[in-house]
DNA sequence: CCGCGCTGCGGCAATCGGTCGCGGTGTGCG
DNA sequence: CGCACACCGCGACCGATTGCCGCAGCGCGG
């Protein structure tokens, strides 16, 4: 199996790849992560994340969502491609349930919303991959607007990303859709 | 409709165990599924599903989160142990991504929340379970107001038709879940 | 009888949403 | 190569919707 233990071995330290576009949040997350124990390197695209995992498949990964240019989603499936024991953690700005799928279909040991703080994104990473299934359940349904980020995530998600698309689909204006998709998802 | 084909052929329809505790919603949703080919069983509670599910176990199961007694994730976990190739699909009115990531971790192919029709819980499970995880749908989606109504009915139904008490559970305000009550026969 | 929570409703200011339109980009085809 | 076409992002305008306050009526338990 992987690698469970921590990264805390003298000389050698777990290699982690950290994929964010914000340059600011990725130098505060990639310090750290240093501090606790882990050889980080960073990227800023899916692109040259792609380039420094195929010289390097990393042991842990970090990967952000929503990035210019390529999905994190994609960069998940080839990361696992690279080497089935990577253990990639996502991690968005943008949660929602339809991604989470996705994430985890394509292999993610798990998924986060930011905000969240290095100790969760390690705890994340280590995670045993199964759960807890007596997990505790929600009290209260979704808020109205959750439920309708939810919603429209999942026919954007379905619709391959094509905004235009999902409108027609939600018989909605694609002006309106666009508001709707810049604005943050409410945390619950 | 346009539904494809029914899941198999002329005299061998699929098996499928819905496992819910609604008594009304397992009903319609049975009967609904029996319309798109499918030999329904039925359980109300985990316990007398997985009885069911080892005296014959189904090809494909919808199993609700929130039940009295067990979660259903463990119940995704025993029939996925009797027989790895069921195809479940978790349906919930108390959707979170923690929950929806534990589903797939267990081995459902995918997760939905309510509302949400049998349309899409066919197309969930007959979607392809390893890659492309977004597949074409058919049906066309409910547009945000018409799932925006069918969720406020359903909280308010919960609350004994407590309008603050559903406005609370909502996180909106009163006065504009009294407008949207007053205002809508909404219909497509 | 009083306090409390729920309900329906008017009104006003602030935000949102529907609509039009523009410029830019990527792609397939004659 | 140039054009048509579809997509994307975004500014602007203005009517519709929402957030919030307050008021009055009503049933219920102390």
């Amino acid at each position: 199996m992987a690698q469970t233990e921590t990264p805390t071995a003298d000389d050698e330290r777990s290699t982690l790849l950290l994929v964010d576009d914000d340059d600011a949040f990725r130098r505060v997350l990639a310090r750290a992560l240093e501090r606790r124990g882990y050889s980080v390197s960073v990227a800023a695209s899916v692109e040259s994340a792609i380039g420094k995992a195929e010289a390097q498949p990393p042991e842990f990964a970090v990967v952000d969502l929503k990035m210019p240019g390529q999905s994190g989603l994609v960069l998940i499936e080839k990361l696992i491609e690279l080497d089935p024991n990577t253990r990639v953690v996502m991690l968005t700005g943008y949660a929602s349930i339809a991604t989470a799928i996705e994430a985890i279909k394509l292999g993610a040991v798990h998924y986060l919303a930011k905000p969240c703080d290095a100790d969760e994104i390690v705890a994340a990473l280590h995670r045993d991959s199964e759960g807890d299934p007596t997990m505790p359940v929600s009290g209260s349904p979704l808020s109205v607007d959750r439920l309708e980020w939810e919603h429209i995530q999942r026919v954007l998600a379905e619709n391959h990303g094509n905004v235009s698309a999902t409108a027609r689909a939600l018989r909605m204006h694609r002006r309106t859709l666009q508001r709707k998709l810049g604005k943050r998802p409410t945390r619950e």
